[in-house]
DNA sequence: TCAAATATAAAATATCACAGTTGAAGGGCG
DNA sequence: CGCCCTTCAACTGTGATATTTTATATTTGA
């Protein structure tokens, strides 16, 4: 038991470096769901004292990655059906906004960007869907909207999901094929300029990204 | 020019007052777009120190509320039509979602405890729609649905929007009529179980309120 | 008049003091 | 001898404050 691997951090700017290395380490599904964390170890952790882990570490609970307990500990929240179908749900509507408002601001250097990422020589290192891929793809599509309301949302859904990939890690390596098919199906649509089939496939794409933890979609 | 109004707070639980006494003075369109605070403005008004303002500010940054600017200091997002209209997309995706959710868990006494806040005195005093009675109903109505994912977004919502009520207080006294109208119509399709009547409804009310600020919706 | 240097004010970080919680060791009772 | 309750020590978050860093405004010198 090692615990959650956080990448020590350096110098200026602590407040934003420290909740990058812990969103981060989210995103990695290095924090198992249910994990207690203490304000000390993590600013022992990262090599600075404990204000900027406490401004970060607000932020986090803010965008549900961590919540309060009663008895004022932090905690990475638990396992759950109904949260897990919740962050489901607001994706599919969330990102089918994103999705048309990007397509529609989009030319062809970003369907060349987009084309890049998924060229992309897989890692084949690592068991496992390749996540930093799946983010990028999926991001780098996503800012194209500019939506500076939308984003900063969605980016908080990722997060409360990243703590359950800690549960499908190591075991899922299936996947990743199943999701750079269905990356490749989004960006045809796109080139094609069917918004519609375009936005069906991201749909399929984050149903299929919860098939582990739901198993009836 | 004496800036915001925010209310004084007291004892321990610090944090937790200086968020709720910001995120009040939001809610009521206290904060003009664009201005710029301080922490330590912030703090002398709230009669503590900084460290809870500081990191009730962190949160509200997290919703959106403030952004940081590169000179960090603390800004109310300047109006931005683009912005509302993404605030608006938004609220109809994930109110809608919430609606579906609250009507199947509801039961006769939830309509009651609706059809109360509805008919509740309107207060004649205040010019301008009457803000707390319309946080209420869609509240109220929103915990129905139980979502510890959903409604924090939302809410969210409500507090970036809050800040862009400062131009339309004090103006439009006649959209209230219209707001109380729109609630009965979503009551009375809950109550027949016309879930997609209801969503209909609930669709006009959320346009009808960014209908001052977005001329062409 | 402009630019560089400096002074001032605010924020970022670190540290400190305090109060509440936790969990385990120890003592008393069945 | 075993179980439960009490007690206490280590640990936690919170709020305040001192110190350092950074940005902005001001002044000074060319």
């Amino acid at each position: 038991m090692d615990g959650p691997r956080i990448q020590k951090i350096e110098q200026s700017k602590l407040r934003e470096s420290a909740y990058s290395a812990l969103r981060g380490a989210f995103m990695r599904g290095e924090f198992a769901p249910g994990t207690v964390v203490s304000l000390r170890t993590l600013a022992d952790q990262l090599g600075t004292s404990m204000t900027p882990v406490r401004e970060a570490v607000r932020r986090l609970v803010a965008e549900g990655a961590f919540v309060d307990t009663p008895s004022r500990k932090l905690e990475v929240p638990p396992f759950d059906e109904r949260r897990m179908k919740d962050l489901m749900s607001a994706r599919l509507a969330l990102e089918g906004l994103v999705l048309r408002q990007a397509a529609q601001s989009m030319g062809p250097g970003d369907i060349a960007g987009l084309r890049a990422i998924i060229d992309q020589p897989r890692r084949p290192d690592l068991q496992g869907p390749d996540l930093e891929a799946n983010y990028d793809f999926h991001f780098t599509l996503y800012r194209l909207s500019g939506s500076e309301v939308l984003l900063p949302m969605i980016e908080a859904l990722w997060l409360q999901y990243g703590a359950y990939l800690n549960r499908i890690i190591h075991e899922a390596a299936a996947q990743e094929l199943e999701e750079h098919a269905h990356h490749v199906e989004i960006l045809a649509a796109l080139e094609a300029g069917d918004i519609a089939a375009a936005e069906a496939a991201l749909q399929d794409d984050i149903k299929r990204s919860f098939g582990v933890l739901l198993p009836a979609v």
